[in-house]
DNA sequence: CACACGATGCGCT
DNA sequence: GCGCATCGTGTGG
């Protein structure tokens, strides 16, 4: 099976919606001759909410992917020694994208920063082109019959601005944390 | 298990 | 200068 990089269509939607599609999908990494493939199984939507880096609904150098057109890696670099991987959504000059924190099949891939790192994915791959099946894209996934999504509050967000736009895979491996707070099975029962 | 905190660079006010 | 979409380690219960 032959799988293709999914298309620019796929991306161009809202952010929560985008990052409910991706669960289940394969981040693909070209790493010389081979192939790494991970399930994305934790993922969280920001737009130009109160915690995005595009809270102040402009552009900058560094949130400059966020506004772009959908299907674009947004790798921004944090505390000083980590990166962090997004996929851009929504319609170009709308700022939104998905955080990645987790993937099965890759060792160690949980977390933002543990998945860019297990993946060699740093500042060089920002604003690349996620369709081109180049160096980082994404394919088709099924999601597992009977696979339950949970859907939670952001990590690292003040208690002020949370907001339940974080989905994961009930019993992924690759899940980084589970809350303690109230989660709930998305879509709602 | 629950915090607390340091490492370390840099975007933004 | 402040604070961060983090993580590993260290302490205490």
């Amino acid at each position: 099976m032959t799988a293709r990089p999914l298309g620019r269509r796929f991306f161009q939607r809202p952010a929560l919606e985008l990052a409910v599609a991706l669960l289940g999908t394969w981040l693909c990494r070209r790493r010389g001759d081979a192939v790494a493939r991970g399930r994305i199984v934790e993922v969280e939507a920001y737009t130009d909410d109160a915690a995005s880096h595009a809270r102040s609904g402009r552009r900058t150098p560094r949130n400059a992917v966020m506004f772009g057109p959908a299907g674009y890696a947004y790798v921004y670099f944090t505390y000083g020694m980590h990166y962090c991987a997004n996929v851009v959504a929504e319609r170009d000059g709308v700022p939104g994208a998905v955080l990645l924190r987790g993937l099965d099949g890759i060792a160690g891939a949980h977390g933002p920063a543990r998945l860019c790192r297990a993946l060699d994915i740093d500042r060089h791959l920002d604003g690349v082109d996620l369709t081109n099946g180049d160096q980082l894209w994404l394919e088709r996934g099924r999601r597992r019959r009977g696979e339950r999504i949970i859907q939670t509050t952001r990590i690292g967000i003040r208690a002020d601005t949370e907001l339940p736009w974080r989905f994961y895979l009930a019993g992924s491996p690759g899940v980084s944390r589970r809350d303690r707070a109230a989660e709930g099975e998305y879509p709602p029962l």
